[in-house]
This record gives structure tokens, C-alpha cells and sequence, in this order.
DNA sequence: GCCAGCTTTGAGAGCGCTCTCAAAACAACA
DNA sequence: TGTTGTTTTGAGAGCGCTCTCAAAGCTGGC
């Protein structure tokens, strides 16, 4: 590997000169400029990062946290953590940012206290499922600038890109009361994190604003490994009352719901509803076609980083905070 | 930030000590090694990064270049990337590195070249479309530790993990054979990249096997992004003597084309038959459920990964190899 | 031609760590 | 207690870069 000094000395100039036009700093007569910069094109030179990061305390890097979890978590396609993942790493590319990606293993944080405390990277954006996360923790102390996907209750310190889970959900309940449905059941997501407490508070106002009863039968939550959305919606339709539609808080589950219902010989959205939550990729396509509540992953992404890299040049301009809109996309299944 | 000089001075001991208890070396006495120990915890001190890859000229994280392709190339879903990305992260993780992710804009390899030359890596594994893509020469030229998903034929020196792509085609075509199918189409890869060549080959080589007739008329090339697939199912279906059989070289393009067919009010696998490649999640639920040639693409990131780590370790092991296999799996499509 | 006031250049310290090498401490034995 | 041999400890150089500060070079006005 070639170093500064190979650079200094082929273009007859000292160590500082040749930092300077790495750098883009003024100060150096046009002549030498041309004159360092092909003696770096000849050697091929490219600056170590370790040894600009030793004196700059700057990696231009930014790390990215996500868990370690299964592609087709809750059954889905497993797309929202693949498309967080690319539009954080366009935008980290465009911004000139490389990317280190963390999958975090349940109950094993330690790579990710070495990559917070090790200087690794300049800031980082973390989605965890769990609002108490032990990763969450890691963030807060490390005083990293940071931007969560997703709100936290517990670190209101901690920068964050969301949606209105509660309004969203609100809304798509609310739009089953108005098709006439009286008997609604969601399944819900996990409650250790805010969309999923909020989904459900949001699912819970709805049924009170327009009077109907909450029946604790008709709140399950699947686990988020496998096909158990599949198997809740078996549940619900043993129930002797059995519902007359469901909000999914997961693409995933309501797709897995649609096969169970569709087993039953019962019709979509005649005899039940169905709502999901995500907009993945494969509900345009499913039988009957899923009517959902998009999100803008893509979008989050993007804006997330945009924030982490407003707190990386300003961190006293934190906490930031951004709601992202969603959309009721409205399509054959309810 | 903490430093190893204020561990030392805390546990009243020289840097030196401090930096063999970190690394667990031997020469030193057990006592001395708890107060190190216990001064590390009570500063909550982690090792600076760029400091001991200045020294070690380690940097223990692996890099993963990647296309920036959005996630439903081919008109699938998507899991390709995804799921070698999954694998390889989490490969890193059980092996204690670091995971920096690349995507590289086409015709921009710029950050790439700064990754590769920079010292920010200890190695790279790689998935290109095209053999010829400039990144695999940038890391052909970096003599870095490199591994490759799926062979290249311009870089013998460089390892890779693959499927053996022209028998599973051939495979794959040859099974269509059996049942009966005469007139079989293809829906080819681009040809840049050796996994498409050899996938065209193998569908040549079994109609050839066949002594069937080869129809230019049936072989077609439907680009990477959108919904080509389906478009290219329809012009095969205007045919005046249209296919009976169809080998699509990704599942994503066999479900636009299954979408094209029923379309028309065909039927299949009566009408027409069809096969896949990949096995993406989506190909068991589609309608009918798609047969296709399954590619183990988390074993090919896991397996890349322990190929980088062996020639990390020992460079003068290379170039390494590996072809894993696929297997046909057969459901209702054909 | 000389000097003030500018711009350009270079010497060298220092970032936090590892690792070599020599010194110090200890153990074993006579 | 002295000596040898072994283990433990510490001093300090050096990794490749940036950045400060002082020196050198240049410009223009007299």
C-alpha cells in the first residue's frame, strides 16, 4: 500500500503539501496542485482511513443496527428490513458515507458495544423490535449521534423517523366500520415496541369511537417467527361469534390470514375483511389483492439518514424527530 | 472516550500490561490482570479501533460489495440480496468481524475504490451482475482477500462460491423434456454475468441432448428491472406456434410469466409449462405453485465467508472454490 | 532595490495503540 | 546469600495521517 509519503516524495513536494490537495484545501499554487495529484494517480494512492481517522475523529461511516431476525419474519416477504437497508445505503453512498451493518443476535449485543465504543463510526441508525432493547441502551450511553427507527418511550434524548402508528391504525379500523363491519379483530404485532402498542391503542380508539365492544377474543398476538398468523386466524374463526373482519398489523400475518380464511371456504371480503399493515411488495398480489396501510420504508430510510447526518455535523441540534406519512392503500380484500 | 493510558494509570500498571491483558496474551500475573480487568469494566473503556488497525493492520471487518439494484429485480421479490447479505452478516457475526456494505451505483465505483484501497477491510466478497463489472477489476487489482459469489472467467485468481448453473438448467429443461414438452422457451438472465450464459447453455445443451430443434424465436432476454418478464411471456404466447414449456432463469420472471399465461385464459401446467430458478419465498404460494430449481443462497454467503476468513488468514491459499448444489424442486407449475 | 504584507511551503508533534527489547522481579538451587 | 534462569513489567518507537506554526517565497508600492 502506498502511503503519503511515496506521493510526497514522487512529487517533490512535503507530507503537508500533499495532504492539503487531498484534502481540497487552498494554499497550493496550481502548478503543484496538477503535479501532486498525478503523482497520486501514478502510484494509485489512496489515503488510509485508520490513519485519517487516528487525527480527524472521523470514520464517515455510519452504522446501521438492525436485529438479526429471519427474512420472513410474521410470514412476510421479508422486505422491510431489506428496503430500510437499501435506501439507508443509498443514501449513504450518495452522501459519500460508508456503511457498517450490525445484525444483532437476541441477547448478544457485544459486537455492537464494540462498534459503538470503538470509534468505528461517526453515528448510527438503529431499528430495534423492543423499545427496551439492550442495544437501545448501548446507543443512549454511547452519545454516538443516533436516529432510531421507530419512536422510543424511554430515551426521549434519541432522535427518531416514524409513523403515526396510532392514527394509521385508527384510520384503517375506521374505514372497516364504515364498510359495515361490526365484529373486528386485529391481529396484533408485539407489544415490547411502540408500533405494536399503538397499532393496537390505535385499533382499540377506533372500535371506541364508534361504540362497539372490545372483545379480548378477538385480540391475538402471533408470535413473530413462522406461520402463526396463519394459525390465529384459525383461532378466530373457531370462535362461536367469529369476526367479520381483521386488521393485521403485518402484511405478513394478513396474508397468512387470507390462506386460512380462503381454507375455510370463506370469502374475502364478503364474509371477512382483511386490512394489513406495510404495503410489502407481494399484498398488490395476493387473492384477493390486500387492502393495507403503506408505509414509506424507503422513505424512512432516507430520512433518517439525512438526520443522523444533521446530528454527526450538529449534535446539539438534537434531538430530531420526524413523522412520516402513511396511506390507506385500498384495494379487493376490504 | 476512554484510553488505555487511563486504564493504565487507574490500575497502576504501563501501557504495555494494559495492552496484554486486552488481548489476552500470557506475562502476566493474575492479579495484575483482575485489576486491569476490573479498571477496563469500571471505565467502561473499548479499545480505539483505528489506533490498533494503524499497528496491526487488521481491521477484523469483512466488506460486501454489492449492485445497488432495487429490491425487485426481475420483477420477484426480492431475497437475493437480502438473504446473501443475511447469511454473510450473520457469518460474520458468529466470527467476531465487522460488516461493511457496499452498494455500488452503476458506473460509480468510486466509494468501492476508496473501501478496497483505503484499508478499511481485511477482505471482500463480491456479487456482481456482470462479469466484467469494474468493481470485481478494482478488486482483482487490490490484492485483497476476495471471494466471489458465482465464477468469473476473466479472473482465475480470484475464489468464488457457485451453483453449477449449467446442469441445473440443463436439469431443469431436460425434466420439461421428459414430461412431454417439445416446444420449450427460455427466459434468459442478461448474458453478462457467467450465471446467465450458463443457464442459457444448459437449456441448450438438454434441447440439444433431446435432438430438439432450437427456435431463436424462443429464447428471450427480458431485462433486469420492472416487469419485462410478462411483457416476454406475451410475445412468446403471440407466437404463431407458441411454446408448451417455459424455463425462466429467475422465479420473479416465471411469476410474471404465470400472470401473462392465465391471462390469456391458458392453463398451467396443461397448456403450458413452467419452471423458475432461485426458489424465492414467493415461488411455494404462487398460483400454481412453481416449480423450480432451488439455489441454497444462505450457504452461499455463509460458505463465502469461511472461504474470506481461510484466505485472511492464509492469502497464499487461494484461489479457493466451491460449487454447491442445487436441486429441482418440483411442485405444481410443470 | 527595499520593505511591508501577503501567499505558499515544510518541519514536526501528536492521535491511541501494539510490540520489541531491555530491565526488573522472582524462583530455584547451591 | 549469591548465582543462574525464568517470568513479568515498562519504556519507547512507530503505524500514516492532519494540522499548527514558523519559515520562505512572492507581490507591489515607493
Amino acid at each position: 500500500m502506498k502511503t503519503l509519503e511515496e506521493v510526497a516524495q514522487r512529487a517533490a513536494v512535503s507530507l503537508a503539501t500533499v495532504s492539503r490537495v487531498i484534502n481540497n484545501q487552498p494554499h497550493v499554487r496550481p502548478a503543484i496542485r496538477e503535479r501532486v495529484l498525478s503523482a497520486i494517480r501514478e502510484l494509485g494512492y489512496v489515503p488510509n482511513a485508520a490513519a485519517r481517522t487516528m487525527v480527524t475523529r472521523r470514520t464517515n461511516i455510519v452504522g446501521l443496527m438492525l436485529p438479526q431476525v429471519t427474512w420472513d419474519w410474521y410470514g412476510g416477504d421479508g422486505t422491510f428490513y431489506p428496503m430500510l437497508l437499501q435506501s439507508v445505503s443509498n443514501a449513504c453512498t450518495v452522501n459519500e458515507r460508508h456503511l457498517l451493518l450490525s445484525t444483532v443476535p437476541p441477547g448478544n449485543p457485544q459486537m455492537a458495544r464494540e462498534v459503538l465504543g470503538g470509534g468505528h463510526i461517526d453515528g448510527v441508525i438503529a431499528s430495534m423490535f423492543a423499545s427496551a432493547d439492550p442495544v437501545i441502551n448501548l446507543i443512549a450511553t454511547s452519545h454516538l449521534p443516533a436516529v432510531l427507527i421507530g419512536r422510543n418511550p424511554y430515551y426521549p434524548e434519541l432522535s427518531w423517523v416514524d409513523v403515526d402508528n396510532f392514527s394509521s391504525a385508527q384510520e384503517a379500523v375506521s374505514y372497516l366500520v364504515r364498510q359495515g363491519r361490526r365484529r373486528i379483530a386485529t391481529l396484533m404485532l408485539g407489544t415490547e415496541g411502540q408500533a405494536g402498542v399503538q397499532r393496537r391503542d390505535g385499533y382499540t380508539r377506533a372500535l371506541l369511537n364508534h361504540g362497539l365492544a372490545l372483545d379480548p377474543a378477538l385480540l391475538l398476538e402471533p408470535s413473530r417467527s413462522g406461520d402463526d398468523g396463519y394459525a390465529a386466524m384459525q383461532q378466530l374463526l373457531d370462535l362461536p361469534n367469529r369476526p367479520d373482519a381483521v386488521f393485521a398489523a403485518a402484511d405478513g400475518m394478513a396474508l397468512r390470514a387470507l390462506d386460512a380464511i380462503r381454507e375455510r371456504g370463506l370469502r374475502v371480503p364478503e364474509d371477512i375483511a382483511v386490512i394489513g399493515f406495510d404495503d410489502q411488495p407481494s399484498a398488490s398480489r395476493a387473492g384477493p389483492p390486500l387492502t393495507t396501510v403503506r408505509q414509506p420504508i424507503m422513505e424512512m430510510g432516507t430520512q433518517a439518514t439525512a438526520l443522523l447526518l444533521r446530528l454527526i455535523d450538529a449534535p446539539e441540534a438534537g434531538p430530531l424527530h420526524m413523522v412520516l406519512p402513511t396511506q390507506l392503500v385500498i384495494r379487493q380484500s376490504a
